[in-house]
RNA sequence: GGAGGAGUGGCCGAGUGGCUUAAGGCGGCGGUCUUGAAAACCGUUGUACGAAAGUACCGUGGGUUCAAAUCCUACCUCCUCCGCCA
């Protein structure tokens, strides 16, 4: 959410920033409920102001026959607050569901573009392998390994889901162990389980409702979701809270299975892991000072980074441009990691910066010192990385001629010093 | 699932209709005293909107009343006991 004095007093250069995203943002309704809804504030609160000194009057009156008077007036008082104040609440809801659905201003740093192909790739590492045979996708790997099984899972539930059998199970937990041991030890993250369910306030909180519900698994039942991302519930764990600046930077990292609906991409990477409705996925999400926010999200994406460089896997890094970032950042970097089977580059980590707008929608505050007046902190995350499609690179990467899977070295100790997946 | 109890400031805790401007205590901050500290004493201590006056906030939403932390109502959360259960 954004600052609603800062679009009043902006409105232009808010509406030019937001177009910059490509989606045409008109905020003159805004300023017409927002002009009213300060009028009537004023009002009803001299009114009120006037109800509570009558009323006091009335109660040090002992004789109450002597204020009949008063209290009639002020029945009809009472009556005409409630209704200002009803007017008001339909006002001040009619703005935030405008506030809410606003996305955040993008960064000054952002490139401005238009869709995924004005991103700015900025860097490369690791070279991608030369195959004497021809790479085969993951799914064909998984599959002749029997290590996955897409047609058993569509049976279970439907399509969209995996199960992983064997060595391919035991690969999918020993990335989750490993990535949370780096990022707890190396990286100093503490380490997180949260529920897997959230309820509209958290959704809300880190900006995936009201807008995206039609993404979201709802449950039957209590208004509970599926959380679509770690980010949800671990940024969420600080909401309506006010932090000791000695505090911050909080670092925390989370397992945890991911649920999305998929909706608008029917038909898109309909094969093999890449896009399911449960993955799983280690994340990495910080609370920050505001003038510390660009330097902690290079270092946030160093530390995803870090995983695929202790795996030798090829990745570039890709600077979202302003039409591409998602609706709650102000800047995103994405890792896109080599995959030999498509002769592809794709996204295996998104990092973004939120600023304040998670805090402000979540009241998520620190003190800079005792007594200093409470500010937003800047909220990040990042995946670290996203578990099913790490494995699929694997698979893809370390792909031998007969069929095997060489196991990268860093997660062999996670394996129980498995060197090679191979056949039945 | 059944029965009962409880939600008040950073924390503990009083408050069952009107000087409540939420008592008192703890903690925090400032001061007096002290070589320094402790103790003692004095003062201060939430959030949001607003230039200010002021308004709102005692789990949440409705309601009653001139007036609600206090009464009514629905919901949420926590606790205790019973039953079931990974």
């Amino acid at each position: 959410m954004l600052d609603i004095k800062f679009i009043r007093d902006n409105l232009e250069q808010v509406e030019q920033r937001l177009a910059t995203r490509g989606t045409e943002i008109r905020l003159d309704e805004f300023r017409q409920l927002d002009t009213q809804r300060r009028e009537l504030l004023g009002e009803v609160e001299g009114l009120k102001a006037e109800k509570n000194r009558v009323s006091a009057v009335i109660g040090q009156t002992k004789d109450k026959s002597q204020v009949q008077g008063e209290i009639a007036r002020m029945k009809e008082v009472s009556a005409q607050i409630k209704q200002m104040d009803d007017q008001l609440r339909d006002l001040t809801e009619a703005l935030s569901a405008i506030l809410m659905t606003v996305p955040n201003l993008p960064h000054e740093a952002t490139p401005v573009g238009a869709s995924e192909d004005d991103n700015v790739e900025i860097r490369r590492w690791g070279t991608p392998r030369e195959f004497s045979f021809e790479a085969k996708a993951h799914w064909d790997i998984g599959e002749q390994l029997d290590i996955l099984d897409f047609e058993r899972a569509g049976k279970l539930t439907g399509a969209r889901f995996a199960l992983y059998k064997g060595a391919g199970a035991r690969l999918e937990r020993a990335l989750i162990n490993f990535m949370l041991d780096l990022h707890t030890e190396q990286h100093k993250y503490v380490e997180m389980l949260p529920p897997f369910m959230v309820n509209r306030d958290s959704m809300t909180g880190t900006g995936q409702l009201p807008k995206f519900e039609e993404d979201l698994f709802h449950v039957e039942g209590p208004d509970y979701f599926l959380i679509p991302t770690a980010e949800v519930p671990v940024t969420n764990i600080h909401r309506d809270e006010i932090l000791g600046a000695e505090q911050l930077p909080l670092c925390y990292t989370a397992y945890t299975p991911c649920f999305r609906k998929e909706a608008g991409s029917h038909g898109r990477d309909t094969r093999g892991l890449i896009r399911q409705h449960q993955f799983n996925k280690v994340e990495l999400v910080k609370f920050v000072e505001p003038e510390t926010s660009d330097a902690e999200l290079d270092s946030l994406l160093a530390n995803a980074e870090k995983v695929l460089q202790l795996l030798e896997l090829p990745y570039r890094v890709v600077d979202l441009c302003t039409g591409d970032i998602g609706f709650s950042a102000a800047r995103t970097f994405d890792i896109e990691v080599w995959l030999p089977g498509q002769s592809v580059y794709r996204e295996i980590s998104s990092c973004s910066n939120f600023r304040d707008f998670q805090a402000r929608r979540a009241a998520i505050r620190y003190r800079r010192e005792e007594g200093a007046k409470p500010e937003f902190v800047h909220t990040l995350n990042g995946s670290g990385l996203a578990v099913g499609r790490t494995l699929l690179a694997i698979l893809e990467n370390y792909q031998q001629e007969d069929g095997s899977v060489i196991v990268p070295e860093a997660l062999r100790p996670y394996m129980g010093g498995l060197e090679r997946i191979t056949g039945k």
